[in-house]
Order: C-alpha cells, then structure tokens, then sequence
DNA sequence: TTGTATGCGTTATCAG
DNA sequence: CTGATAACGCATACAA
C-alpha cells in the first residue's frame, strides 16, 4: 500500500549520506560507531528491506537458487526439495521451484528464463530425457554454477550428487539369494535411465556372483510407475517356473506387484517375497510393510546444495561426483525359503565418495 | 560467462532506438511493422531474454509469486503446489517456495523478506499459529493480494479456499452409522487448528442427527501424526466397552490405528473399522486398503491460484471464501455390523461455493 | 510512429 | 571515514 521505504529515507532519517548506509549494511567500509548506530536505528524503526531487485540488478547476482526436478508429486522428490531448502536457507538463499514433468522443452525453457533473475546457482533433478548436457551452452545460465541431482544427463560434466543405485540393487538381490531365492526376477524402470540401468546391473552382478542365472524372461521393463508394475507383475507370475521373488526397481511398482500378487490369491511373502527401492514413507504402512531400498532424499538434497554453496564461494575448479550410500532397509515382504537361514542384517553401502 | 545481451544490444543490431525494442517486447506502441521485424529478428538470434531485475524495478512489480507453507514433505502439500505451479505457469509466473515448518516467526520473516523482490501474488497454507492476520500490517505485503490456504488464520479477512472438512467428517460418521456402528469413536487433531475442530464438529453433528450418544473419553486428541494417532488407538481400544470403529481426522494417524489393532490382534475391518481424512496416495495400498475422505488437494491449489490471479487483474474488492467440496472414498476398512445393509455410495458433499 | 531522457533503489568508485 | 555520483537494464512520459 504505502511504498516500501528506500535507503535514501534511511540516509535522511540518520542524517547521513546514503553511501554511508551502504557501507554499514554492506560492512564495506569503517563507519563511526556513532553515525553507524544512527544508520542501524533508523533501519529498525522504518522497517527497511534492502531491494533485492535494485541489488540484483546492480550486483548483476541475486540470492535467488534455482531447482528444477521433474515433478514436485512424485514421493521422492518433497524430501529432496527440503534438504535442498534447509541448506539455502541457513545461507540466506531463497528457492524457486520449477517442474519440467519430465520435458526437456520445459526444462531448456525454464534454464533460459530464470537466467534473467541472475540467480547464484542452480540445482536440477534433470528430465529423463534431458539435453542438458550438449543442447544448453554453458554461457546459458551466464556463469552461475550448477549441480545435477540424481540422474545424470548423457554427456553432463559438472557436478552432480547420486545415490548408489548399483550398491543398492546389488544388496537387494543379495538378501534374496541369502534367504534362498533362486528364482528371481526383476521388474527394471525404463531403460534410457541411468538409474533404472544402475539397478538393473547391481541386480545382474549379484545373480552372477552367486552363480545364479537368469532367465531372460525374467527382466521386465516398466515405467517406474504402479500401474506398469502390475501388468509386468502379472506376466511374471503366470510363468512356469513362477518366480519366487521379484525385485521391483521402484516402490510404486513393487505396490503393483503386491496387487497383482493378491489378486491371484498369493500370498506375500509365503508364495512371493518382493524387494522395492526407494523406501518410500507408505513402505511401513503395506501389509505385508514392504522390504526396500532406501535412498536418502532429504541428504541428497542438502548434499547437493552444500556442493553448490562450495561453488558459488570457490570458483570453477574439477567436477566432482558425490555417491551417497543406500541402505537395504528389511521389513516383512520376504520369506526364507530354507527356514534355516535367519535374515541378514541391514546393510549400509558405499560410504559416501567423492570420484575425481 | 559471456555477459548477457541487453536492450541496447538488440536495438544497435536492430537500428532502432532502444526506446522502439521496449515498445515492440511491450506491445505498447504502434511500431512499423519493418521494424517491428528487424527488432523481432535481432532477439531471436541473440537470444535475448528481458532482464526481470531491471524490469521488475522499474515496474515495481514482477512475475513472481511467493507460495509459504508449512512442510513440502508433509504428504498432502505437494499436490497442492503442483496445482499452485501450473496455473502460475500458464500464465508466466514463476514460484519461490518457502517451508514454515508450522513456525509463525519463518512464516512472518518470509513475508517479510520476500517483500523486496515486489512479487505480483502471495499464497500462504498458513502455520498452525500463525499471527499473519493480527501482526501483520497489509502494508507488509506492499499491496500485492494475499489468499490463503486450506487454513483460516484467526481474524484474517481476506481471501480464502478452503475444503469442506465439516460436510466430510460428518460423511464419514455418516458411512458409519450407516453400516450399522453404534460405538464410535474419534481421534482429532491439535484443536486449536480450525481444520481439525471443523471435523470433529462435522462428526459430533452426524451422531448428534442420528441420536447416537458418544463417551467424552471416546474423543481423543492426538497430533495429525502417526505416533500419536497410535497412542491415542492404543488407548481407545483398551477400553470397555471397545469402540467398533474409529474415526481417525487424518490418514496418517489412520495408520497409527491400523498399526495399534495389527498388534493387540484385532483385525480390519472385522473387529474394528476405520475411516480417515485426506485419502492420502497410499490409502489404496494398506492393508485393507482405507475408507478416506478425500481433500482435493491439486484444485485446492489451482483454485487459489486463479483467485489469485483475479485479484491481481482486477484490484481489490470483497474477500471471497471459496469451500472445494470433500468426498468420501469407500474401501475396505469400514465393515458392515448389520449384514443386510449395504454399504452406501460415495457421497459429493456441497458444491464449491462462494461465499460472501 | 519513433527517439530521448529520466528514474526505479542499489552498489561501487572516487574525491574530499 | 564520509559524501557525491555514475552505472545496472528497463519502461515510460514527452518531444520530435
């Protein structure tokens, strides 16, 4: 209603130069403890807020962050928004979201648009099939440093912060085999995916090892989406011989196969142990409470964030990759099938590395 | 890297005055359509973008929208974001996000700080004690509209959409009484939220209708949380005589109640039916999948945008008090006590009304 | 229809 | 140490 008040009311109400104002808000320079107070009053009693607008502009750099990810209602992202949050916020960084749903035309426009605030950095979720990497010119988001969270876009050479998806799946089947399974299948996310092939391979390394093969049959692609998981699941399960276990590469689709199991009357985990990846919150509450990886959103987030800090302090210098360790977290959705063999303890994997 | 392309750029490249460029970015002249191109040409290939800095200063004014909150990672919020986020989208606004963590104090800073970026819009899920509509001045917001969300912050006047959490309750209690229960009880949030004393209200009134008396013991505050909906079960169903079904006021503490029975061995629905609130994603994946009344949480958000924008378009007028209807969604978690009844339709309770 | 000039609120440079 | 003053990039009132 009443225009925000500016530094030159500061400077009348101190009675000093406005200069002088910047200097004490900005610690610049030495100011009279005096005059220095006079500014500090006056600031307090008007109620003053420096505009970020006028600062930016003449700073050519504004508090602002940046994050894009794919979709704000996918359950693993709210975690990482938050730490990504936490962070800025004890740094006095201040967040603007932006959903791509997972297009790149979304996420190049919005990389161009927001350039025009001059924001101190940027944090992207990239979209599945990101151009990142080769379409954007790094002059695009005008010097301003940028950490990949999650997924890594082909061809991307910055910075970026994963979790150990390979580790994950890896002692995903491992708690499979230790418990007996020898059938096992594997409902994979879609394949363009680093993540999804990470799984995959951790999956196929732990099969190997134990000299464990695998039907070809046995690997199904979906979409890491429920829906998907229940047709794969229901074509897993009619096969001869039926799988014993299925590792579904996502907790949503590890859902579709717990639905596909009841509705053909089989029981989790006597006649089907399933293992899902993520640990989302609901994987407690599903009866059976579901066994599965669990990622760790919320350091992902604050992790990345913390990297970008780094960079927006110390200029450029060699990419790093962060690794964030995954941790198989056992619940009921898997049955011994050698009741010899007690459960394996939780494992943690990977602690987190830095490569490069 | 390379500095970014400016007005002045476009307009030597274009050979014209940057006063033209201004006019034909802005529509706010006639410019002769030759020109008019050759301007439109030199943008295009140097890929110039608006500084929203300057803009924004010298307006007064820019295309942000400030949306607080309580906690992205509460389970409800997102969908409410995401329906905030794309009709902002679509009509070039962008979002900064701010989480409260339900602290009056975060919230109030926010709204104080964000002030300087001179947003176009404010929407605020206001914190469980927030003092917006007391302590804070309209000024405080330099006349940007303001619409809040979900909650109603004690003595706010101003704009508002909310969800029928009364019309809901009392369907719940509704299905309930229906299906033959005659022992119900309740677990409530925090009652100093308006939210959850609408819904105790919307029960008490469904019993009251249907003459059924209730024990004050069998009302039991918790905290919207699963641990304490837990408790509070714990407690209810250790009485004499034992509540045949439960009315939890949101799911996560649904799911405390699930949790209590699975242990004291009383199974859902047989022994004990429950309803909760919110019809949270994994309300269809518990086991039995749960009766909920269901918050339009993606409208609830894309309706305060749009209100949001009327008021940015067309100044201030009467504050308007927008109820999105409730629905209940019948699972199986509610069992029928007089097997001749048949379980009743979901029911659509008021209509989005306006009111005032 | 187009160009010129001023100021939005800051920061930073440079005299004093 | 402090005070003028020139940008920062743009929109706009006004002149041409």
């Amino acid at each position: 209603m009443n225009p925000p008040v500016t530094m030159r009311q500061i400077a009348e109400r101190a009675e000093v130069s406005i200069g002088t104002v910047s200097h004490v808000i900005n610690d610049t320079a030495k100011v009279r403890e005096k005059l220095r107070q006079r500014v500090l009053d006056a600031i307090r009693s008007l109620g003053y807020q420096p505009s970020q607008l006028a600062r930016g502009l003449r700073r050519n750099q504004t508090n602002i962050v940046v994050m894009i990810i794919p979709d704000i209602t996918n359950p693993f992202f709210p975690a990482v928004v938050r730490g990504v949050e936490d962070v800025a916020y004890k740094h006095s960084f201040r967040l603007v979201l932006c959903n791509t749903d997972n297009d790149a035309h979304k996420e190049s426009f919005y990389l161009n648009e927001m350039r025009s605030y001059r924001p101190a950095g940027w944090l992207v979720i990239p979209a599945t099939d990101s151009q990142m990497a080769t379409q954007l010119k790094p002059s695009a988001v005008s010097g301003a440093p940028v950490v990949c969270i999650d997924r890594q876009p082909p061809g991307w050479k910055g910075d970026v912060v994963l979790v150990a998806n390979e580790a994950g799946a890896h002692s995903a089947a491992q708690h499979l085999l230790r418990m007996g399974h020898r059938q096992l299948a594997v409902i994979t996310g879609p394949l363009h995916l680093t993540n999804a092939v990470e799984r995959l391979k951790g999956f196929k390394r732990a099969l190997a090892e134990a000299k464990v093969p695998i039907e070809p049959e046995y690997i199904q692609e979906a979409r890491f989406n429920r829906q998907s998981g229940y047709q794969a699941a229901t074509r897993l399960l009619r096969m001869l011989p039926r799988p014993t276990a299925i590792f579904a590469c996502n907790d949503l689709m590890a859902m579709g196969v717990l639905l596909a199991a009841r509705e053909m009357g089989l029981h989790c985990p006597e006649e089907l142990s399933i293992v899902g990846f993520d640990d989302l919150d609901f994987a407690e509450f599903t009866a059976p409470a579901l066994t599965s990886v669990h990622q760790p959103g919320y350091q992902l987030g604050a992790t990345a964030a913390r990297l970008l800090l780094e960079r927006m302090n110390s200029g450029r210098q060699s990419p790093k990759k962060i690794v964030l360790p995954s941790e198989l977290k056992i619940r009921h959705s898997v049955a011994s099938l050698s009741p010899a063999h007690s459960p394996s303890r939780p494992k943690q994997h990977e602690e987190a590395v830095e490569i490069r």
